[in-house]
DNA sequence: ACAATCTGCTTAAACGCTTGATCAAAAATG
DNA sequence: CATTTTTGATCAAGCGTTTAAGCAGATTGT
């Protein structure tokens, strides 16, 4: 709760001084002042461009000449503490350094709030309770403006206590039993866009590789697919969705099933799942898109792009999730109806999936 | 110069109040005096756990007491402001969003920040230089204790000139003429480390793609390569290493060469190159590791552990990296000689490696 | 020519906290 | 018992800003 606890005391070597030590005391407003012959609060007024402050031409000049000449900056602290609140967003994140999905959530929110100003400090918890006590502590402790309480894949998620002593929302996570602003991916949308890629290029038989593990984009992704199904008027075969665990070896794994199933197409529940695939549907020699089309979720970069088809898939909307958190806490944006606001996620495709061939033989 | 420029002015609507709007305006300590019949001057004593304070027994847990009742927190920014240097540490990033890797940096240096009672300013500038410039600006009027300034792939650079206002280390990236502090991986060490797994194996047909573009990593990674083979007595064969893009597509298209080549096993310039030539290899019937051994560089996660077989490569030490920058930073860490401070790729071995059969057979 | 208005700038209080200087009362000392 | 020391707490200045209020001098209106 204080801040002995949050907050360690400095231990920095002293007899190590640091390598470029800082000489000069920082400039201060004070300092122009003096230099320029005016008032600290002239300058005060010259450097925020008060609209309606009556400056002379002369001494505005007089007071930017000496700015520029000292070097001076704002001290963003001192005006932070008389405006009583800071310009800073908490960004907290529980996997900043295993995935790449974090990155763009933060490059989403940091380009929103620096657009109003405002400054991101970022803390990353990896999934460890009391590192994320201490980090929502020392949010608060800055006075943030409020918090992005973000996860790396999109989950229900409990509200940590602290949390509630200032504005937040959650970021790829929501909260079931509260009323908590959330922004999360539209899963049924995508699990939807992802199908009809297929659809569209005429299959019918499409499988969905779905994962065994429990989560929102585990059902709202097989919604999708039925929804995409029923538009397209194609009956819903329960044997053609099986799960797997969502990685590489899943992928692979679920191969044989596959082919039992006398399919021309397949949706994996994400993009490390198509790369497993990938390489179980080329050791049986079977081709990418000829014999299996097959598309993916997520658009990780560094994969889908690269693979051999390039992999179609549907995008996660990671950065516009960070953008849609600020809108949200600065009350730019207002959630339309229900608290939890769902982002599209778009369909991207490359070169995974062709025409169904057997349709092409059947309707010539 | 001014913040003018760097920190555009709110543009919250006024009409749409954020979701959970503040009511209660933040406890103080003056509150927290009043509450516990003392003066400020206590509390602040009590809360920061003066050492030398004289505070009776009674008085101390009257007012930890209130602190609790009325929820007290610290204001993070009056602290600063009367400390004159804020506990704040600012890390420019070039591509958050777009690698996993930066994520690392971060994490190791927020956990080594911690450590020493500082807090992650983060800033995200995808390459773009007014943003950079701006990240930069509003870090120093945040007063940051100094900046550590990331590139997400090892290479030189240019130093900001708003960076030398401030304490700052490099990260990743090294300035050839100038004796800043810096700390980038050993190239010639993982180049080492990857061939080792190689040859430890023994394998003495060793080759090494390198990448086209020019780069630290491509002239250290040989190095290592050649001081490997040197070391097991193998003559460097000038053939063996050829060039490709750095990429699954380069891997890929590296396969009909190396095959020509009649090699046994060949190090990747990085681990995407890797998954690429996994491809080529599968594609005409070889096997990983029987009929050719492979290692890469990067260990990125997402693809080295679930590529099949697992791939035996050399880890970048993003997380050290940005801990040791910090350590830098503040002087904890002192630079032995070179202000450039190399931190070493250590291997992670996986199946894709095996024993030279070749060897195996001849020596029986 | 005198009040009213405007212009350009300064004064001073406040923001929430830290900290060296002080001080009264209690305890220890001679 | 008078003095010194210790204990427990308060005072007040200051950190670098912002901003409402104030105040001369110049300009305008009548």
């Amino acid at each position: 709760m204080t801040s002995e606890k949050s907050l360690k005391e400095p231990e920095v070597n002293p007899s190590h001084p640091p390598a470029t030590p800082r000489t000069s005391h920082p400039v201060t407003m004070r300092e122009v002042a003096e230099g320029a012959g005016v008032s600290v609060a002239t300058v005060s007024l010259v450097v925020n461009n008060k609209k309606d402050a009556r400056i002379g031409a002369g001494t505005r000049k007089r007071v930017l000449d000496t700015i520029r000449e000292l070097g001076y900056r704002p001290n963003a602290l001192a005006k932070n503490l008389v405006s009583g609140s800071s310009r800073f967003i908490g960004l907290v994140a529980d996997a900043i350094a295993t995935t790449p999905f974090a990155g763009q959530i933060i490059h989403g929110a940091q380009d929103e709030a620096w657009k109003h100003g405002f400054v991101l400090l970022v803390a990353n918890t990896e999934g460890d309770e009391p590192v994320e006590k201490d980090a929502i502590s020392m949010m608060l402790e800055h006075k943030v403006r409020g918090i992005l309480y973000s996860t790396w894949f999109h989950r229900p998620t409990e509200i940590p206590a602290a949390l509630q002593e200032t504005d937040f929302v959650l970021v790829n996570c929501f909260s079931p039993d509260s009323d908590a602003l959330a922004v999360v991916p539209d899963e049924v949308h995508g699990g939807r866009e992802a199908t009809d890629i297929l659809v569209r290029k005429g299959h019918r038989r499409i499988a969905f590789i779905n994962a065994t593990i429990p989560a929102p984009a585990k059902d709202g992704r097989l919604q999708g697919y039925r929804d995409a199904l029923e538009a397209a008027g194609i009956a819903f075969d329960p044997h053609l969705v099986f799960d797997a665990y969502p990685d590489q070896e899943g992928g692979y794994g679920a191969v044989e099933e596959l082919l039992k199933r006398d399919v021309t197409a397949v949706f994996c529940y994400n993009d490390r799942m198509a790369m497993g695939l990938y390489d179980g549907l080329k050791q049986r020699g079977l081709s990418i898109p000829d014999d299996m089309a097959v598309v993916g979720f997520d658009n990780q970069e560094v994969i889908a792009a690269h693979m051999r088809p390039p992999l179609s898939t549907v995008a996660l909307p990671h950065y516009e999730l960070g953008a849609a958190g600020v809108r949200l806490l600065l009350g730019v944006d207002e959630p339309a109806g229900s608290p939890v606001v769902k982002l599209e996620c778009p369909p991207v495709e490359r070169d995974s999936v062709g025409p169904n061939t057997l349709t092409r033989s059947r309707f010539p």
